[in-house]
DNA sequence: CGTAGTCGATTACACGCGTAAACGAAGGAG
DNA sequence: CTCCTTCGTTTACGCGTGTAATCGACTACG
């Protein structure tokens, strides 16, 4: 067997809007997901479809035959994706930092005061 | 002409690494920058030139002749492609807001307490 | 002056991704 | 029972990427 264990293979960008889908909402048939996308990303049924084996195929979904479809539902969490994600730019761009990257994101504006106020209120938790 | 416009063509994973040899020192020629990074990415020099080039292409780079070779020097500020690839990053998985990135590095235990610190510390001054 | 080394440019090639059409099996309608 | 629809699967194809080898020009050494 090649691909039994599950070795996180990378979602593509692509790939991850599907997941996105499934995490809000699942267990989802082919043209539910569709439904929900196509639009959205101008796609066709097909593509969802390819999107969604390729998925199946990397162990990031998983299927139950429902009669002659299947039901499509998230292998992996989340918040799993989004850490790995999320080290992967730290580690790329800020050495593994995590204070560079939101000194980054101050100097540029992208803070919102609501951010800043979130992010206050986490470090108080933490510090406790 | 085509592709005289500076519209940021995406930087790949491998050029990117040349990229950060370039921002760290230049103007440098491709053998200098395989100097740099052919041992910590197991890069031929080839390899490195061919990346070199299509930098250029991108107009990520710019080359100043000096006798029969190139110095390549960033035609891009770091700070500008960190900061697309951060907000790219965050819009994708957050919904373009920083807190609740911050709360994900929080919680999967991502921070040291020098980032706490060193955050905090940067709030303060954002407050005033 | 010729030849070996060194450049950038050109060409190569496999693989992943975005996007989809074609195909074959199965189930529902009549 | 037969045909249309609906699935999942297979195949397709162009583009970007990672990773290089090759080529033609130029230079420096002898």
């Amino acid at each position: 067997m090649a691909h039994s264990n599950s070795q996180p293979e990378r979602i593509s960008d692509a790939e991850h809007a599907v997941m996105e889908v499934l995490w809000t909402k699942s267990p989802l048939t082919a043209s539910e997901v569709c439904e929900r996308v196509c639009g959205e990303r101008d796609w066709s049924l097909a593509t969802v479809k390819t999107l969604l084996s390729r998925l199946v195929a990397k162990n990031a979904l998983a299927t139950k035959p429902d009669g002659k479809r299947f039901l499509y539902s998230p292998a992996i969490a989340r918040s799993d994706y989004v850490g790995t994600e999320s080290r992967r730019l730290v580690d790329r761009l800020f050495g593994g930092r995590a204070a560079p990257l939101f000194a980054h994101l101050a100097q540029s504006e992208s803070l919102t005061n609501q951010d800043i106020a979130e992010i206050e209120a986490l470090l108080q938790e933490l510090k406790q």
